[in-house]
Parts: C-alpha cells; structure tokens; sequence
DNA sequence: ATGGTCGGTCTCCGA
C-alpha cells in the first residue's frame, strides 16, 4: 500500500498539477493540506474518476485538509479532539481497509509565526493535543499512520541554512521538542529512517530563489506506529514537481507499506 | 542591508 502527503497550497490553483502527479505516482491512499477551500467547492468529481473515494475538511481561504483513497474508507473523523473552540480545518482521519485496517491521520500542523506570540503558542497547544491523541492511538495498539505538513524542522540537518531558522517558530527549541517528544513515544519518522540527511528537502519557498538554490527544509512528515514500521518497504519524495509548472512550495512525500 | 513570491480574497493576510 503507497500512502502519500502532499501540501498542494490551493486546490484551485493546483487542480493540473495534483492531476498529473496521481498519475505517475499512483498512490493508494493521499492526504492533502492547504486545500483553502469549502468541502463544497472542492473539485471531487474529477478525483473521483480516476478511482479516488474523496473526504475533506475544508475552511474558507485557509488551510483545509482532506483525504484521497482508492481503497475503502470507513470512521472519518474531522478536527483534532481536545478543544471544542478550534475551528481551524487541520486534522482528518479515517481507516483504511485493505485486508488489516490501517488507520490514517492527515494534519496540517499550525506554522506559529511570529514567535513569539499568540500564532506560537496555539501551534504548541496543537502539537500537545496531537500528542495526546497519538497516546490513545497507541495505547489501542491498530496500527496507524500520521501524515501531513508538520512545520517543524526537526534537526539542523533539515534544513540548507538552518542559521537562518533560530528565531523561526519551525524550527524553536519548543516546536523541536514537542516533535521529539511524539517520536518518543515509539513513533518512526519513516524519511528519517530510511533517507538520512543532510540534503533530504520537501519544501522550498517561493521567494529568493530558493528552489533554484536548493535552499529547502525538511517539514513534511510521515511518523509511523510500531506496528506500522514493522510495514515499511520504501520511502520517497517526489522532488521533481518542485520544478514543474505552477508548482506548489511543497512536493509529495510517501512511504510504501507491506500488505 | 534590502527586497523578494505565491494563493485566496471584503486590496491585505497567511505562509
């Protein structure tokens, strides 16, 4: 089973580019964030011909995150539990049934900028109830699979210039901590594993040439349960629809599972 | 040191 994460900032702008990349890459299961879109403007109908059931959690103009499978899905959730006020659109789930039942979260983790501020400390109260919830996952012991845009820099080594990210909310002591802290619990980052660094990118910003200078960090991520790493076969970023046209800041990244 | 790019949208905000 191929799983993918792909931060598509704007289905609108990215409905091509998304099209031409499911088409290569032919993933089972995709989760996207930044979708800025309401569930009902979504392009649905064009995913779903070429095989994709679609579930989404979308918001007005911002953020908005959804769900593409091409196998069955069943217990979709939207929201990330633990604060009944949050109305942002950053967290969906489901379980895929493939013969086992996998489970699938897709987040779109809160960037905190500036730093900081009242934007850093909701992404650190965000990351503590991912956490919280990462602990119910485990504790149910069903393999599950935690996939999104985390904005978070784990290490130096993920990013071209980390001096330029000390004072980034990405990439502060509490952010990094709060990451490490989920791995800590028996999570696998699975690019980690299996592409150690330096140099392993997934976004480039759009200013300054970045792409053109391979001045990119590393914050998409796909954390596995133990019983899900025990699954891993393979892992990769698709860096190439970087260069493409009208390309989004982040490229896929996915990981293949046995069965 | 400065200015620089996208997307979506109540022409500025979020990234």
């Amino acid at each position: 089973m191929k799983l993918a994460t792909f931060n598509i900032n704007g289905i609108k702008a990215r409905g091509e580019a998304l099209a031409a990349w499911l088409a290569e890459a032919a993933p089972d299961v995709v989760v996207l964030q930044e979708i800025k879109s309401v569930d009902e403007a979504f392009p649905r109908e064009g995913l779903e011909a070429v095989g994709y059931q679609v579930e989404t959690h979308g918001q007005k103009g911002f953020n908005g995150v959804a769900i593409l499978s091409k196998l069955p899905l069943s217990d979709v959730r939207r929201g990330l539990p633990g604060d009944e006020s949050d109305e942002q659109a950053r967290w969906i789930e489901a379980v895929v049934d493939a013969g086992r039942p996998l489970r699938v979260c897709g987040l779109y983790l809160p960037n905190g900028n500036p730093a900081p501020g009242p934007k850093y400390e909701y992404k650190l109260a965000w990351m503590a109830r991912m956490e919280a919830r990462v602990r119910e996952l485990l504790a149910s012991e069903e393999p599950f699979v935690c996939l999104g845009d985390y904005n978070v820099i784990p290490q130096a080594e993920d990013a071209k210039k980390p001096e330029n990210w000390i004072t980034d909310a990405l990439f502060l002591p509490e952010s990094r901590a709060a990451y490490q802290r989920m791995l800590n619990l028996g999570l696998t980052d699975a690019v980690r594993a299996r592409m150690p660094g330096p140099g392993v990118f997934t976004f480039w910003d759009y200013q300054q040439l970045s792409w053109e200078r391979n001045n990119g960090i590393r914050i998409d991520h796909v954390l596995l349960s133990p019983q899900a790493a025990d699954r891993l076969e393979d892992v990769g970023i698709d860096k190439a629809v970087r260069g493409r046209e009208k390309p989004s800041d982040h490229v896929p990244v996915w990981v293949r599972l046995a069965g």
